[in-house]
RNA sequence: GGGCCCAUAGUCCAGGUCGGUUAUGACGUCGCCCUUACACGGCGAAGAUCCGGGGUUCAAAUCCCCGUGGGCCCA
């Protein structure tokens, strides 16, 4: 018989045809039943080219997931959405047309952000398609549609009305390049040189100095107390005692307090409105009165005296050389300073008071930590990233943000006594443009109102996407069939934000937690296992690189390369060398084309050997597949596939499968064998190369897709994993000899088999002319 | 200062829970070979003081302790 398959090898430009056949059958199409499988897809970003290749790997492995849970017989639910709220738009678009956000029209600006967004996303959707997701592409969900903003607005109505937001006046953390505040989620932290200065301040009514050693000078106009330890014997004298502030004249206590270090500078510490985080808690302690430093421009203020109109930065330098000049300096020390920047503008962040709203999240920790513990983690490692930061959670979540391109805050206020109000749910609201839908204060009974003008944090529209892709407070009946979701696969730097603030929000809203698991996912870094960035130059376009080797070649290297859970590094050339597996299982599949399927056969003692070694992979694919850890499979898939079953067995029944000096009968026991073995690995492989095994299936199995099957389960079969080693032995051993004779493959050659493989005698001679 | 994770050939990775052969496989390198599926192949070779030190043990890559280096998070 000739072979069904001709090509020599796997031909990666096949996948568009099988794409093709896909698309046309709907093959993926969900309808919610009473059982459903929902996976909360993350929707990535549009930030920029290129997309990120790590994030491909991880798009294609949620893909994985999808694919395993439909062949394990789930109604499967893979929504697609993108995400398109939020600052780095606004920096692309900035850049990209050379203005600024707050001197351009704001109506313009959305519109310029729009444009940018669209072309991401068609680039977006475009690898996702190529990489061959099973999501619901051609009805994918964006974060920025007015259905979606409607939904974030209608959630912040309602928690409003239930008095879980709150306008306060806090010391924040505060961008201002970027002009915002920012959650301290957003922060980072980043060593950066600064001067650590010796400052001595002369203490009341006495010739006696103190030595304070602060990063920060310029902010002595808003020093309120000095502390030392309580334990610091060498200030316990002057406790309770004035000192003069250098400068400015003013006179502050010297109190104690437990955070002071005795080791570090002095062991005296001033406490300025506002240097860091302890400053602040400390005012909040010591009930002081804070006074502005800096403004929300970024510059110093009144209260700076001379200083004032001066960057913080020009303020240090300007104080520096006045406090040198004035003798109060003692010296000046280099030091790396552990800086808390933004995460977005990379620019060290202030801690200015600032009036925002704020979602309450302190009386909520308790209970996330209880939900958190009851959701599975894999790897069950990531899930110590989310109790951590519970631990340290201590401020509220600001929630408003100075941005334009974001979920508007549906609030106007009253033109005469400032009252809020907000709207009825469920349409969506743009206040700064709009006009108020009430039509007189409900508080003074006025008739003007002014639309609030400030936006979402863009993470008060990401941690609803539970209840957006279940159609909550939409379509009740498919709601309640598909939330709670069931797993939620993301990447483990967003644990803290993205995971955490939907757990909080869906909680409040719904009183459930939103999934019942999580899956978490590593960086992607690069050849030398530093993280990618556009900034660093070192990022990896993906498309080119599926273009170049198929979808199943990239889809199989992020599988086999990447270790559930830790980071992983990407590197062309072993994308490139993946390739030449998928080459071997299309050689495979080439060669057993060639005998017809046969559907019952009685297998010879070596028959056995491999259905028991093959039932062995089943059960590590398995095992794998059950975490959603598709590295598992993948090396096992090869491993066997390769070293075994082509290398051993393929070669040991070739002659019986031609039917040369074999009974027709073992002869169609081979081919029996030979292609139970191939279909059950094309099952096995499905999930992860979702396009080569629906060609190689559907050209030797069936007409059917590949997609359609439920995977193969393990049989009872006695193990006979003992022979294996034997086998791989004896064969080496007759092509060494051979080689060292200089003989051909085919030459005869006289080498006794040992006693243990008796019963692969007959084959073993027709494999190597034995005589 | 605290927490989590990691360290095995030029590169990536397995093994580690349960200590016990010659430490797995892939990429790359080198040599030989066209063999009725595959040269994108086959066979073979070289290449590892399993980060360092100490401990437990008859026996440690594996368990324990102390370091060192890297990544991430928090203060």
């Amino acid at each position: 018989m000739d072979p069904k398959i001709t090509e020599k090898a796997w031909n990666p430009e096949l996948e568009a045809q099988v794409l093709k056949k896909w698309q046309d059958s709907d093959l993926y199409k969900f309808t919610p039943t009473d059982d459903n499988y929902t996976i909360d897809t993350p929707p990535p970003y549009p930030s920029g080219r290129p997309w990120h290749i790590g994030a491909a790997a991880h798009y294609s492995q949620i893909d994985m997931i999808a694919r395993t849970a439909r062949m394990n017989g789930k109604n499967v639910y893979f929504p697609i959405g993108i995400d398109r709220n939020g600052l780095p738009v606004e920096f692309y678009t900035e850049k990209k047309h050379n203005i600024r956000m707050r001197e351009t029209d704001r109506g313009e600006f959305l519109n310029l952000c729009r444009e940018a967004l669209d072309d991401l996303e068609e680039e977006m959707v475009l690898i996702m398609t190529n990489l061959g997701l099973s999501g619901d592409l051609k009805n994918h969900y964006r974060t920025d549609s007015e259905e979606y903003r409607a939904l974030t607005q209608s959630t912040f109505i309602t928690l409003w009305k239930e008095g879980k937001i709150v306008l306060a006046t806090r010391p924040n953390n505060y961008d201002w390049v970027s002009g915002t505040t920012i959650a301290d989620a957003e922060i980072a932290y980043q060593d950066l040189q600064t001067k650590l200065v010796h400052m001595k301040f002369q203490i009341k009514d006495t010739d006696k100095e103190i030595i304070i050693a602060s990063t920060r000078p310029e902010l002595l106009c808003a020093c309120r107390t000095v502390i030392v330890n309580p334990e610091d014997e060498r200030y316990a004298p002057f406790v309770g005692s004035k000192v003069i502030v250098p400068v400015t004249g003013a006179e502050v206590e010297i109190k104690t307090h437990h955070s002071a270090q005795q080791d570090f500078g002095s062991g005296a510490v001033m406490v300025c409105s506002y240097g860091d985080q302890n400053d602040v808690a400390l005012f909040r302690e010591m009930g002081l009165e804070e006074i502005v430093a800096i403004g929300l421009d970024g510059r110093m203020t009144e209260a700076a005296g001379e200083y004032a109109g001066l960057k913080p930065k020009q303020a240090r330098e300007k104080i520096i050389e006045d406090l040198e000049a004035k003798g109060f300096v003692e010296k000046i020390e280099e030091i790396n300073h552990r800086t808390p920047i933004s995460e977005r503008s990379k620019i060290p962040i202030e801690i200015i008071p600032m009036e925002e709203y704020y979602l309450k999240q302190k009386d909520s920790i308790e209970k996330m930590r209880k939900l958190g513990s009851e959701i599975t983690f894999y790897p069950s490692m990531h899930k110590q990233i989310l109790m951590n930061w519970l631990d340290s959670i201590s401020i509220d979540w600001p929630i408003s943000r100075r941005r334009y391109y974001g979920t508007e805050i549906p609030i106007w206020y009253c033109a005469s006594c400032n009252e809020p109000h907000v709207p009825e749910p469920g349409k969506y609201y743009q206040p700064w443009k709009e006009k108020c839908p009430m039509d007189k204060c409900t508080k003074c009974g006025n008739g003007e109102f002014t639309g609030e003008d400030r936006t979402f944090d863009t993470w008060m529209d990401s941690s609803v996407s539970p209840l957006f892709v279940t159609k909550y407070n939409k379509d009740p009946e498919f709601f309640e069939k598909t939330y709670p979701t069931s797993l939620r696969p993301q990447a483990k730097d967003i644990v803290r934000t993205w995971l955490y603030y939907t757990l909080l929000r869906c909680d409040m809203l719904t009183g459930k937690k939103p999934w019942t698991e999580a899956w978490i996912m590593g960086y992607g870094l690069d050849e030398k296992g530093m993280k990618m960035s556009k900034s660093k130059g070192n990022a990896i376009d993906p498309l080119p690189v599926i273009e170049k080797f198929g979808a199943d070649t990239f889809r199989f290297w992020s599988a086999s390369e990447i270790n559930h859970g830790y980071d992983f590094r990407c590197n062309e050339q072993k994308i490139e060398s993946t390739k030449k597996f998928l080459s071997k299982l299309w050689n495979v599949s080439r060669f057993l084309s060639s005998f017809a399927v046969i559907n019952e056969a009685k297998p010879t003692t070596v028959d056995k050997w491999i259905l028991s070694e093959l039932n062995n992979l089943i059960k590590d694919c398995k095992k794998g597949y059950d975490e959603y850890n598709f590295f598992v499979p993948a090396i096992a898939i090869r491993e066997f596939t390769w070293n075994l079953f082509a290398a051993h067995y393929i070669e040991m029944v070739k002659k019986r499968a031609y039917g040369e000096g074999f009974s027709d009968e073992e002869r169609d026991a081979a081919i029996y064998t030979l292609h139970k073995v191939l279909s059950t690995v094309l099952k096995l492989l499905a999930p992860i190369t979702p396009f080569i095994t629906e060609h190689l299936w559907q050209t030797l199995y069936s007409e059917n897709s590949i997609h359609k099957e439920r995977q193969v389960e393990a049989e009872d079969a006695e193990d006979q994993s003992k022979l294996t080693e034997q086998v791989v032995q004896f064969n080496s051993k007759v092509w060494n000899e051979k080689k060292a004779k200089e003989l051909s493959l085919k030459d005869s050659i006289a080498i006794e088999v040992p006693a243990e493989l008796s019963e692969f005698k007959k084959d073993l001679q027709s494999m190597h002319n034995l005589e």
